[in-house]
DNA sequence: CAGGGCTATGTTTCCGGTAACATTTCCGGT
DNA sequence: ACCGGAAATGTTACCGGAAACATAGCCCTG
């Protein structure tokens, strides 16, 4: 619960050289390699049960939890089943029952916060479920690559496989896939094409501009992320729609794809006719890559431009400045993601949450407007 | 191959609204749910075998590689198998073979740069030799919780795990662990404890100190990471020496906790008496937030005082000032480990590469000492 | 042209669970 | 004490592959 935000944020975690457990190691092979087998087989519901005087089926029957067994008979399977470690074989399972308690994950990439933190979220959620999750990336760009990874995910009998598609080539890819199991595309609501738009787009970027608005702020610009991801084309359109609905002016949108590198790249270029006092980068990267440009030109943020990002990255807070953005809770989505795949796969109502909310961090990269810009 | 550093960089990826895929949706559930089934039973070998008039026994031959089936009945088994769209079912052939053709991946964390990108690379790696990567995560900080995903990876029956221990709590547990599968401890080598020194500590922060010497720095002072990290300990021990062995003085040791608010708050505390002009952080977030708390007390950086971060992540080239920092290959690691686990499970030798060259990229957040400094 | 040794293919069994069906045990009522 | 029926437990079959073992077909030799 509180673990996410708790002192245990991950370092380098570097892995370089490295120690080798040995568990059952009476043999040697490699040098210095130690070689961890089991060293006496897994104990299976016959030897539980014939440990216990009971049949197979007993055993199995209590596994599952079945009710009429008779205490007395409960407790030396029980006691058996202690004795001898008894750990599940789930292949076993799942080979009879067709269910495997596993859900594949498909993702382009796991290194930039966004992703990660669905995964991390998605992760979790799978496992309080009973699910453990895999994860695979795929190249987003390469279509060999993608069949690949499906062929992969669908051999590896999974329960359901969640798509997080982000891109409109990741969402077309997974929507002529056939699965064969269930399958859960989630992708960021396309405003557009109808449905609930989401909170980012109905309050959080608003109260974005609402904030610049009152920094006395009229001339925009947005940096928006590659228009082939929806949560790029949202978060434009969703500027947009804010600086109309407030009678503001946008000065334009530039294309940059994410990165900082992006960021620095397309305002730079825009900077010698530059009328907006105040840029939207759609996410805190290219904030980052922007507030530089804007500094290696002499322009101070936030007293001659304010900037502001979404996400709220951890880094953001501090930033010079430290940006102004939007906070997403992207744990959360991913555990919806597999909210919603466990709904379909067990064929219920999935408990649904209420609307992701995003939230206004207001930092140093805003101001109000000064100085005689034009 | 090339994919890494491809404009594909993930944006924020979020996930919100939904939908879902249909591939043999002939029932209705929920609202505007559909689910995906099979539309047929999977084909099995048998199937094909009576498609091919073979047995069983001979498609599984062919399945396996094996080489003495005559063409005439190679052809014929092709054939089956394609027109029934054969994909094998990996719980039934794990359930004989006792091999799974997954591995268990425990780490603490995925959102930050390092261990995703190691994961990625662990993943990338995994794949290529025919495995699927389970990535488990577990809060390093509750014991309880590291029991129960280790429970849960040694039910799904995995081919090894590999258990990624950043921190010592992590080894101790992974150590004290009876995986009943080859397991891979990798931690990062505890150079204190014999074994090669990773480039990081020979070469990469050498080189490091010795650029901030070049530009006449003779004081410094290094923010650490949590001690409990060995990739902390590393170095640390590597920045002693390092200015040991070129004859120049460190004012001190902070400690932070990798994240850029320990970098700022540490460094914030120790400004009153800096006598140092060069900060060398663990890590480059903590690099950012020194860099930030000197500049809210009007130190400039590089022209007061220098600062260098490690792990170069992708902001750190458009931080204010450009992070100069020692760039990490993390996704190398990961695989190393991949292929180090693949090592133990087939017990043969893994291919060892090279030690991980990490390389010093010099921005503007160094430059050369300047003014009256103490 | 029969017999020996391969080679190609078929049959049976097993892996560790679950499901379906069969059987025994227990219990209350008369 | 006996009986019926539910409750508790046991037996058998099956999931989809792979391994061990068995057998049929082939070529060559003497």
């Amino acid at each position: 619960m509180h673990a996410e935000e708790a002192g245990a944020v991950a370092g380098p975690g570097a892995v370089a050289g490295a120690a080798t457990t040995v568990s059952g190691g009476d043999d040697e092979s490699g040098p210095g390699v130690g070689i961890s087998g089991s060293a006496t087989r897994q104990a299976t519901i016959y030897d539980v049960a014939e440990a216990a005087g009971v049949s197979h089926q007993t055993v199995s029957r209590f596994l599952r939890g079945f009710e009429g067994i008779r205490p007395q008979t409960k407790q030396r399977v029980v006691e058996a089943l202690e004795r001898l470690n008894y750990r599940p074989n789930l292949a076993a399972r799942s080979l009879t029952t067709g269910q495997s308690h596993r859900l594949g994950a498909l993702t382009h990439e796991i290194s930039q916060v966004g992703p990660s933190k669905i995964l991390q979220g998605a992760s979790a959620a799978a496992r309080e479920a009973g699910y453990l999750l895999d994860i695979v990336t795929l190249d987003v760009s390469d279509r060999r690559s993608i069949d690949e990874a499906l062929e992969l995910v669908m051999q590896h009998d999974l329960a359901g496989v969640l798509a997080l598609a982000s891109t409109d080539e990741m969402t077309e890819a997974f929507e002529g896939t056939d699965f064969r199991v269930p399958a859960y595309i989630a992708a960021e609501q396309d405003d557009a094409r109808g449905g609930h738009p989401s909170h980012l787009t109905t309050v959080g970027l608003p109260s974005l501009i609402e904030h610049l608005a009152s920094l006395g702020h009229r001339k925009f610009i947005h940096i928006a992320g590659p228009f082939t991801y929806s949560a790029a084309r949202n978060r434009a359109r969703a500027y947009e729609a804010a600086i109309a609905q407030q009678g503001l002016h946008s000065e334009g949108i530039v294309y940059g794809d994410w990165t900082a590198s992006s960021g620095y790249e397309e305002l730079g270029r825009r900077l010698p006719h530059l009328g907006a006092t105040a840029v939207v980068a759609a996410n805190d990267q290219m904030a980052l890559g922007a507030m530089l440009a804007l500094s290696e030109s002499g322009i101070s943020v936030p007293d001659d431009v304010s900037v502001t990002g979404i996400d709220d990255i951890p880094e953001a807070a501090y930033f010079s400045p430290p940006l102004t953005t939007l906070r997403v809770d992207f744990a959360a989505q991913g555990r919806t993601a597999v909210q919603e795949l466990l709904g379909l796969i067990n064929r219920t109502e999935p408990l649904r949450g209420p609307a992701l909310p995003s939230e206004l961090v207001p930092r140093r990269s805003t101001g109000r407007m000064r100085g005689p810009q034009s």
